[in-house]
DNA sequence: ACAAATTAATTACCTAGGTAAATATATGCC
DNA sequence: GGCATATATTTACCTAGGTAATTAATTTGT
């Protein structure tokens, strides 16, 4: 019965954490989306947008527009690769330097609205998400 | 540690259910917007597009565009209230009509992604959820 | 009673993310 | 080698949802 309920409520959940990083990220100038890629950018260095796609399971075309505004702000440079259809993105010293700043501002915020779940709960939800996700994502093939 | 995980998962899990909502909708030619409006429509009847936004928790602008969507579709008529400023929303006769047969298609796409989660995990999830969104919107204030 | 503040809806414009189609490069097959 | 197929990226266009500013109607304060 409550299931409508719980997609609904998880919908909700997330559109209200998405504004709470938009909102924590503001002051620095970038988004949501531009952080998702500077964080796996730090973490893997060096990966086509391809690459970053799969990863963050994002299609191509939101990928390429993140990836250009992130260019535009000097934060990324695209290097052609061996296989010239690919473009390797990696972040640039200028954001380098500004990372430890965007990193904090993220983690403050997740503290902020993780405060008020308990450290249980948190790692209850955490476990149920990733085991559905990863059914979910199964069953695509 | 796994903080930024937690908000990611939960992210990539909404994106990609609100995908699956869309395609089952989309052959009756709806979109999970939509889908939303209508299933409440239906529950409470006439309602304000203020009380609608309320009850969705989302910004007006979006409401407007969605509803006008509806309305273009036969879907739903707006009447005004008494006080002109507002606009009371409800569902068409020919929504009534098509209803049973969209809320099937979505049931039936939920029953789908949930059967991948044991009962169990559904209840303490939505129990999880729906406390956390709790305290996150009562913070707000 | 009337000017000022508030409120509901809309308009304009932004990001996020999706599909379909266009390009350009690689790869396979003959 | 050359042609068909596959792949990475981009372009064009759609919905979802957000903020800021506009408009019209209502409420408040004096």
């Amino acid at each position: 019965m409550p299931d409508h309920q719980l997609l609904h409520t998880l919908h909700q959940l997330s559109r209200h954490l998405t504004n709470k990083l938009n909102e924590a990220l503001k002051p620095m100038g970038l988004y949501g989306s531009q952080w998702s890629v500077i964080f796996v950018l730090k973490k893997k260095g060096s990966l086509t947008q391809k690459e970053l796609c799969d990863y963050l399971f994002v299609e191509a075309p939101p990928m390429t527009r993140t990836i250009q505004r992130l260019v535009k702000q000097g934060y990324v440079i695209q290097v052609p690769g061996r296989d010239k259809r690919e473009k390797y993105v990696q972040l640039t010293e200028k954001a380098l330097t500004e990372y430890p700043k965007w990193e904090q501002a993220v983690t403050e915020m997740n503290q902020s609205v993780l405060k008020s779940l308990p450290e249980t709960l948190q790692k209850e939800l955490f476990k149920i998400q990733n085991t559905w996700l990863e059914q979910l994502l199964k069953g695509e093939d």
